[in-house]
DNA sequence: TTGTAGGCGTTATCAT
DNA sequence: ATGATAACGCCTACAA
């Protein structure tokens, strides 16, 4: 393996010299910024980031923490969409990523987390799926002994960044759509997650468009369970003219659950998954660019290393309609 | 940071006698070792895997290499099955892993991946969904720099092991099922990729069946698309008395094709994925179960560090059938 | 501007 | 059986 001794042997100069040539340093002449360059193409040199990573606590390594639920397809997908983008972006720059998921820590305290996460020497952490119950890793946020980015939960501190579209807009946006195409007022809301912090915000949009329309608002928590909506869908779909889901998923049982009564209610979903080519129909969604969500999450994390203070960034959505034949490949 | 230099003053040992206690070295009396052991759980102590990669070339991390088709919807279940299986038992063997995907390495020479994961101290590569034509991972795997895991791509070699289910029995077997319990004997099979590993065994096990029972078998290449699924169908579907497809997802683009058809054709299915579910009909499929595999694939990694040589190693599977219900949560 | 040297937390070799 | 000590590959004061 060529280590940083050859490139220096190789360009005749010191080993600290090529670090600072690897590394951006000011004060290197720019003579020798090529001769070290040079050598490094000529002998292939990619640094070993390991050995990086165990120098100097600086910046480094990042851990993806995933809150995989292993039971909902839907999710499947998105969670692969973070993953990727995440993984993508960490690539370019240059950081170094490990994949972990919430499950693995089931039952562990917030300082055997961090204790597992120092022995890896991690340094920052993305969180994809935090929920308001995950209080050890809340614990792990509030201790900032990691930069984290936290994706759709609403939580800055000074080493603490989150990301997130405007659920609440886009939960208004899409029921407004919806409501206008049909001109109907009574309307059916299935929330998602009791203790989700998109939750709230979502809720808090069709509050909005409720008041500004003058419609009639019916809530429910679904919890993002296809069941639960089939269920809320079975009791009070037909008393209602519209059924607004907070998932594609959930909106996606209600529709099954409206197949069932055999009575036609405008469904709308939420995320613009896939999946929601699959039950042959039509419905409005916002769609959310999880793979670039997760690449703002990384680049924002990356500012964090570069010493910037955590802060809220809005990442961009769009109103779709998805239906069979934009997925079939 | 409690480092293994802390728990050596705790215990009043030398930094060596620790590190063997913490890697089971023999030769250690049993007093050092409970001492040791004693200063490790007061101290809370957890060895830093990144430093203990830099120094020892032994064991160690691992590179989840997986091949990510981002536009099928039934592949993100499988991948995260995948992934999921394997870090699970990548903590328990406490081996430190990483996960990349094939995309991440588009237009790179094998050299240059090769350094790359040099670059990360990786050691050991768990391969999921290889093809024919991925040549520079075959380049790899022949230069034999890295232990080697392939799931489902029967290469074998000193360093090299792979892991898979009976395919070719497999297949048998569920169309044997679906042909006793339908009783016709013309068979349309559409098969998988035309340079993907399986689908030369699933072929041979349909010949096969068709040879013992003595049936017509017209196949197909449907390529593990949808689309391509439901062509196939459209054109030879009515002709035949039985569908069978290599995936789920092509059992289902030939189901949705058949209802546009408006004619009824039993058809089954490959590998039991969730997804069969939001079909609404009820099919014979194989279920894999890819959380199992991919721990397998781990601890064949696992025995190939510690010297072993390259093996098959075969994987269970069971027929079933998927419906709605099952899947609803 | 460049080089020297100590250190990051382990493992591994070799005395003792 | 135990303990010094030199790597592993890189970073970073500090010295030159």
């Amino acid at each position: 393996m060529v280590s940083i001794k050859d490139v220096a042997k190789h360009a005749g100069v010191a080993i600290s010299t090529v670090s600072k040539v690897l590394n951006n340093y000011p004060n290197v002449s720019e003579t020798t910024r090529t001769k070290v360059e040079n050598a490094v193409k000529e002998l292939n040199f990619v640094p070993n980031s390991v050995a990086a990573a165990l120098s100097s606590k600086r910046a480094g390594r990042v851990a993806l923490l995933v809150n995989l639920n292993v039971d909902a397809q839907a999710i499947d997908e998105i969670d692969m969409r973070y993953i990727s983008g995440a993984l993508s972006k960490a690539m370019e720059l240059g950081l170094d990523v490990i994949t972990l998921f919430f499950f693995m820590f089931k039952d562990k305290t917030a300082d055997e987390v961090t204790r597992y996460l120092q022995s890896q020497s991690i340094t920052g952490i993305i969180i994809f799926g935090l929920s308001k119950e995950d209080l050890v890793i809340h614990e792990i946020i509030r201790d900032q002994k990691f930069k984290c980015v936290v994706i759709d939960g609403p939580i800055v501190n000074e080493n603490t960044s989150y990301v997130s579209i405007n659920h609440m807009q886009a939960q208004y946006d899409v029921a407004l759509k919806t409501v206008d195409e049909n001109e109907f007022d009574k309307i059916l809301y299935i929330a998602g997650k009791r203790n989700g912090y998109v939750t709230d915000d979502r809720i808090e949009g069709m509050k909005r468009l409720a008041h500004d329309r003058g419609l009639s608002l019916k809530i429910f928590y679904g919890e993002f369970s296809e069941l639960q909506a089939r269920n809320i869908t079975l009791e009070h779909g037909e008393k209602s003219h519209i059924i607004i889901c907070a998932s594609d998923l959930m909106a996606i049982g209600a529709m099954k659950a409206l197949e069932e009564m055999d009575i036609f209610r405008p469904v709308c979903g939420f995320d613009g998954t896939m999946l929601m080519g699959y039950v042959g129909q039509k419905m409005n969604t916002v769609r959310q660019d999880f793979s670039h969500l997760a690449a703002m999450a990384m680049e924002e994390l990356n500012n964090l290393f570069n010493g910037e203070s955590g802060k809220y960034v809005e990442a961009p959505y769009t109103l779709t309609q998805i239906n069979y034949e934009d997925i079939i490949v």
